[in-house]
RNA sequence: GCCGAGGUAGCCUAGCCUGGCCAAGGCGGCAGAUUCGAAAUCUGCUGUCCGCAAGGACACAGGAGUUCAAAUCUCCUCCUCGGCGCCA
């Protein structure tokens, strides 16, 4: 969250941000009413107690002198009566200053592309067009190729879990666990990143921290009878580990990064463009967290792009790099990078010129003070007394099953097999081709036919 | 889950039984004095909020209560540690 001062003093910057976000501005006028009444409460609060403290100590001296002090008790209950009733209001408006501020969005850093949605995106480069693999032609889709090779199987996981979600199978399921071993050898041996694994549900408090509550409650999962939610992303539970806490300088840059499931409601989000596995309601992510002093924080969100984008480079997988505009930046982020990986299957009308759609893989943003501000994230630099809030960043390092349908789509070979990327075969005992056989088999089925 | 002990400032600790006299003391940090410079020493500062300022209010895990007055008494919640139980 922004901080009061910041909203008193920079009233402009902050509704120059909601405006090019797209947001309503009449929360802040609200908000600027209220901490003006609020303020006048706490001035007149604070004298009435100063007066009660007075009579209070006064009091106290009569009494050890054995001196009557009927009148000071008597002053004091009325001062009582007075200070509940302002309190009582002041309580109240701090609270809904409170809420409000919560859902005052971060200010996107100047020079960031100011647009009024996705498709005022920039795109800033592509990579790995130059030399394509041959194609087939067409393309099967992941899903179709995923079914055919026995790999991915969303009708059986419909009896356990309900519609988006599925099962990975044989050679799909250990598709998977190499991705994820390759994406963190690679960001702990190449990139310096220390390994966290947390836990998943994760308290009301953690997740307000990050920004997901109080305004994005939908969507997430929350747990029956319990004060927690499902892990809608590892930034939550990394970032907030060391809430409230104050970090040395020789302790940063902070480089967390973190393997978990995560766990998305995705309301309304159903159509020819998400079937198979592009959106689903869990999915793996390797989560690249940084914590980082100030001065740094835009240097090291090229960087955190950069090592996302390895992960494509090394699966020798085309993509492309996208600046977010305004209207784009989720809530918490000052500036962010987009990774689409290309998967040529499906034509989209948005798509790339060679045909296929773009799949966002991952998102690198900076998040400035914002959510150490509320998270309590804080450090203390170098010969200064008092300590100042750090910046956090982070960056999806990548998550997995776009990942995969890009695989199964812009590896597969003319005979209906995929080839198995170079740099994740080290991982597959070698194995260089996935060629599908479910032991199961389709009788197991029982469709009824 | 049960029993017990705890949670005080950046850190360590006293105060709690017996309510009031600024949350004492130490470490660390900052500034000044001293010094050619440093060490040592001395002095002040070292949380949040309101206020142009003078100043004031708040803060002892969180919340509620009792009281003229709560770190201190009562109740509730959270967390940590130890023991018992259960368990992959």
């Amino acid at each position: 969250m922004l901080d009061r001062t910041t909203i008193r003093e920079e009233t402009d910057r902050v509704r120059w941000a909601l405006e090019v976000r797209g947001d309503d501005e009449g929360l802040l006028d609200e908000l600027l009413a209220v901490d003006e009444r609020w303020r006048e409460l706490k001035g007149r609060g604070d004298s009435l107690r100063h007066e009660r403290n007075v009579v209070s100590e006064r009091i106290g001296e009569l009494k050890r002198a054995g001196k009557a002090a009927e009148d000071e008790i008597a002053r004091s209950n009325e001062l009582k009566q007075e200070l509940d009733a302002i309190e009582a209001e002041a309580d109240e408006l701090e609270a809904d200053l409170e809420s409000k501020l919560l859902e005052i969005p971060q200010i996107p850093y100047e020079g960031i592309p100011v647009g009024a949605d996705e498709a005022d995106n920039v795109e800033r480069r592509r990579e790995g067009f130059a030399e394509l693999r041959a194609l087939p032609d067409p393309v099967v889709p992941h899903y179709d190729i995923g079914e055919d090779l026995e790999i991915i199987d969303e009708a059986r996981a419909a009896k356990t879990s309900g519609s988006g979600f599925y099962f990975l199978k044989g050679d799909g399921a250990r598709l998977e666990h190499a991705l994820i071993q390759f994406m963190l050898d690679l960001h702990r041996e190449e990139h310096g990143y220390h390994d966290v694994f947390p836990p998943i549900p994760i308290s009301s408090e953690a997740m307000t921290g990050t920004g997901q509550l109080p305004k994005f409650a939908e969507d997430s999962y929350e747990l029956a009878g319990e004060d927690l939610w499902l892990c809608p992303t590892a930034e939550v539970p990394v970032t907030n580990m060391y809430r409230d806490e104050i970090l040395l300088p020789e302790d940063l840059p902070v480089k967390h990064q973190a393997y978990t499931p995560n766990f998305r409601r995705e309301a309304g989000e159903h159509g020819t463009q998400t079937r198979g596995i592009v959106r689903v309601h869990q999915f793996n992510k390797v989560e690249l967290v940084n914590f980082v002093e100030p001065e740094e924080s835009d240097e090291r969100l090229e960087a955190l792009l950069d090592e996302a984008e390895e992960i494509l480079r090394r699966l020798e997988l085309p993509y492309r790099v996208l600046e977010l505009c305004s209207s784009d930046l989720t809530f918490a982020s000052a500036k962010t990078y987009d990774i689409e990986v290309w998967a040529p299957a499906d034509d989209m009308p948005d798509g790339p010129d060679r045909g296929g759609r773009w799949l966002e893989v991952s998102s690198a943003s900076n998040f400035g003070a914002f959510q150490a501000r509320r998270a309590g994230l804080r450090y203390r630099p170098a010969h200064h007394e008092s300590a100042e809030y750090l910046h956090t960043l982070n960056a999806s390092g990548t998550a997995l099953p776009r990942i995969m349908v890009a695989i199964l789509e812009y590896y597969q070979n003319p005979d209906g097999t995929v080839t198995v990327p170079e740099a994740i075969r080290p991982y597959l005992g070698g194995q260089k081709r996935i060629e599908g056989h479910d032991p199961i088999g389709e009788t197991a089925v029982g469709e009824g036919s």
